[in-house]
DNA sequence: CGCTATATATCGGAAGCCGAGATATCATGG
DNA sequence: CCATGATATCTCGGCTTCCGATATATAGCG
């Protein structure tokens, strides 16, 4: 079943293959490339995120190339894959408004963050 | 060190915390409400992410209250968990991004899905 | 009295992450 | 000619994280 949520690095895979097929160090350049340098997915990590993404159909393997000598292997989105990437785009989408939503209303209204409970004077606290 | 990138339940523990105190089982409740049930934080996934947080100086505990003869722990974010969750939204946001954008894009220009590559007729294999 | 809801917490197996290393080609620099 | 770094694949083992199950306890409903 892949109506579970997946995993940040799962996600980022299927991210960068969402505009064309790419090979596994492909993959990690786009990903580190799409999210700013703020995402960095690890070669450890890529095969086993590859290997589910296959076994679950959400990707497959698109075709083999040799370029200078070094072997490509090259993988695409399913259909399923892309709907599984959208559903899992806006569930993100909700839950980043959702946190960026409270941290204006607290900076508003204070109390979350700052000193245990109740006390009145000095309103600080976030810079 | 709590720069890298937090885990989807720390996020969603942390959103809900946002805009007030609330105890573990209040948190759970939260969690399944403002992600209109998408996100299901489980209980066993719960108090090791709050020890975490806590250790990590995110979260800190803010009061013990008994409520009908049933204890209530109450946690609230640090300025630092509010920082980081603004950190952490804002990646999430810039990933739907362009994860949606991609998808959009795809549907514009076929061919990161469907057929292999070149190749005229039959399109089926993955129902 | 059992069931559900509320509320805490722990344990252990499973899943996932990732540093490190193996293997191989090609280009650059010394 | 060899070292180094980029490209490119993949495996292994340890650590972190997840989560189902379990335990404990109170209150309300049928």
């Amino acid at each position: 079943m892949a109506s579970r949520s997946m995993t940040q690095a799962a996600f980022f895979v299927l991210t960068a293959l969402a505009d064309q097929p790419r090979h596994g160090y492909g993959i990690l350049r786009e990903v580190e490339e799409l999210s700013d340098g703020a995402v960095q997915l690890r070669v450890g990590t890529l095969y086993g995120v590859l290997d589910r993404l296959t076994a679950d159909g959400l990707i497959v393997l698109d075709r083999e190339e040799v370029h200078e000598g070094r072997l490509r292997r090259y993988y695409r989105l399913t259909p399923e894959g892309m709907q599984a990437l959208g559903t899992e785009a806006e569930r993100m989408a909700a839950g980043a408004s959702a946190a960026k939503e409270r941290i204006a209303a607290g900076r508003r209204a204070p109390g979350a963050v700052a000193k245990p409970s109740a006390g009145p004077g000095f309103a600080g606290g976030v810079a």
